[in-house]
DNA sequence: CGGAAGATTGTAATCAATTACTATTTTCCA
DNA sequence: TGGAAAATAGTAATTGATTACAATCTTCCG
C-alpha cells in the first residue's frame, strides 16, 4: 500500500474527508459560525474556489461534518457497550471515550453546540439532534439496564441522569474553555465520573 | 413620575440599556456570532448607524451586554447565598435561581458560551471569564462549608463538584436545545439537583 | 489525449463602521 | 418664564473589507 505524499489533486472522496477534517480543527480553535470557506481552503493549502468542487454548498459540507462526528461518537461508545457487561462499566468507559473523542477533536463539540443554536432547520442541524437523542437513548438504556440488576437506584430519574452525563461533558468543555487548556479535561474526568457513581447507584 | 412611551430620542443611558437586552433577546433565537448590528438596531426600531452613536465598536457592545449578564447573575445567587443558613439548601436556591434566570433570558448562556469559544482574548471574553471564576468560587465555598458543617461527604473532590454544578445548567441548556423549547428546563431541574445532592451528601 | 483537480478571476450580497446631515431635548439667562 | 443656543439623538447614504459562490482557464496523471 502505497502512501501519498503530495497534498495536491487528492481523489474527491479523500479530498472531502481532508476538508472535514480542517473544518474540525478550525472549529477547536474559533466559533463555529465564524468559519468561512476561505479559511477552510488555506488550511488546506487550497483555493477557496476548489472548495465548491466538492461540495455544492457550505451547508453541505456542514452535513458531511455533521455526519463525521456522529459516526465518530457513536461508533466509539456502541464499541464499548457492546465489548462491556456491567451497564455502570460500560457508562464510565463510554465517558471516557466521550472524552477521549472531545480531547482528540475539541472542535467536534464545539460544532454540536453551535449547529444546535441555529434558527433555521437545516439538515446539518437535524444530524446533530438526531444523534444526541441517539446518545441519550444509549445512556438511558444503560440506566434502566442497571437498575434491573440491582446496581443502580431503583428510584432514579433516568431523563435527569441522562441529562447529566451529557451536562458533564458541557461541564469539563466549558471549563477547559475558561482554563485555555484542553487537557485540563483528561484530569477531572475520573473523578467526575465518581461523584456520578456516586448519585445513580443503589 | 412620568413614564416614557416613545421609544424615540431616548437618553443615552437607557439607550444602552436597550440596546444590551435587544441584544440578548436576539442571542436567544439565533447564534450570537452571527448577530449583526443591522439586526440589533432593526430589532429596537433604530437605525444601524445609530448604534455606533452609543457604543464606539461593536466589541464594546458586547461587553456592556457580558457585564449585564454578570451583574444579573451574580446578583441573583448572591442574594440567595446571603439570605440562606445552609448551604446544601442555598446550593439548591442557587441552582434554581441560576435556571430561573436563564429561562427568562436564554440568551445570556449563548452569550457566554460564544465569548467563551473567540480566539482573541477581548475585553468581553476576560469578562465571561470571570464571571464564571467567580460562580465556581461561589460553589466551591459553599460545598466547604457543607463539608465543615458535616453535611456534605468528606472526601469530596470540590473541584469536581464544581464542574458538575455548571455543567448540570450547560445541560439543560442543551436539552432545550434539542427539544427547541426553553420551559422543559424547568421540569427537570428539581430532579436533577436531588441527583445532585445524593452525589455529594455525606 | 482526455478528464478530473485546482488556480485564477469575478460577482452580488452583506458586514462593521463613518460620514454629513436633521430632529429633538435640555440648558440657561434676559 | 420664554426662547435662543447648545447638546444630544437619530437618519440616510456610503465606505472598504469580506462573504458564499460561479465562470473560465490551467495543470496533472493514467
Amino acid at each position: 500500500m502505497k502512501t501519498k505524499t503530495t497534498i495536491r489533486n487528492l481523489p474527491a472522496e479523500q479530498r472531502r474527508a481532508v476538508t472535514v477534517e480542517a473544518v474540525i480543527e478550525l472549529a477547536a480553535e474559533k466559533n463555529p459560525a465564524s468559519i468561512t470557506t476561505a479559511e477552510i481552503a488555506g488550511r488546506m493549502q487550497l483555493t477557496q474556489g476548489a472548495l465548491f468542487r466538492h461540495f455544492p454548498t457550505k451547508d453541505a459540507l456542514w452535513q458531511s461534518v455533521m455526519e463525521w462526528v456522529t459516526a465518530q461518537l457513536l461508533g466509539r461508545i456502541d464499541k464499548v457497550i457492546a465489548t462491556t457487561e456491567s451497564p455502570l462499566e460500560a457508562l464510565e468507559l463510554m465517558f471516557a471515550a466521550h472524552i477521549d473523542f472531545v480531547v482528540k477533536h475539541p472542535g467536534a463539540p464545539r460544532m454540536m453546540f453551535a449547529e444546535l443554536q441555529r434558527p433555521d432547520p437545516t439538515a446539518a442541524k437535524a444530524i446533530a439532534q438526531t444523534m444526541l437523542c441517539n446518545y441519550s437513548d444509549r445512556v438511558g438504556k444503560l440506566l434502566v439496564k442497571g437498575m434491573k440488576e440491582g446496581i443502580i437506584d431503583p428510584a432514579l430519574d433516568v431523563a435527569a441522569a441522562s441529562v447529566m452525563f451529557i451536562g458533564m461533558v458541557q461541564g469539563l468543555v466549558m471549563q477547559s474553555m475558561i482554563a485555555g487548556d484542553i487537557a485540563v479535561m483528561l484530569g477531572n474526568a475520573k473523578p467526575l465520573f465518581a461523584l456520578y457513581a456516586r448519585g445513580i447507584k443503589k
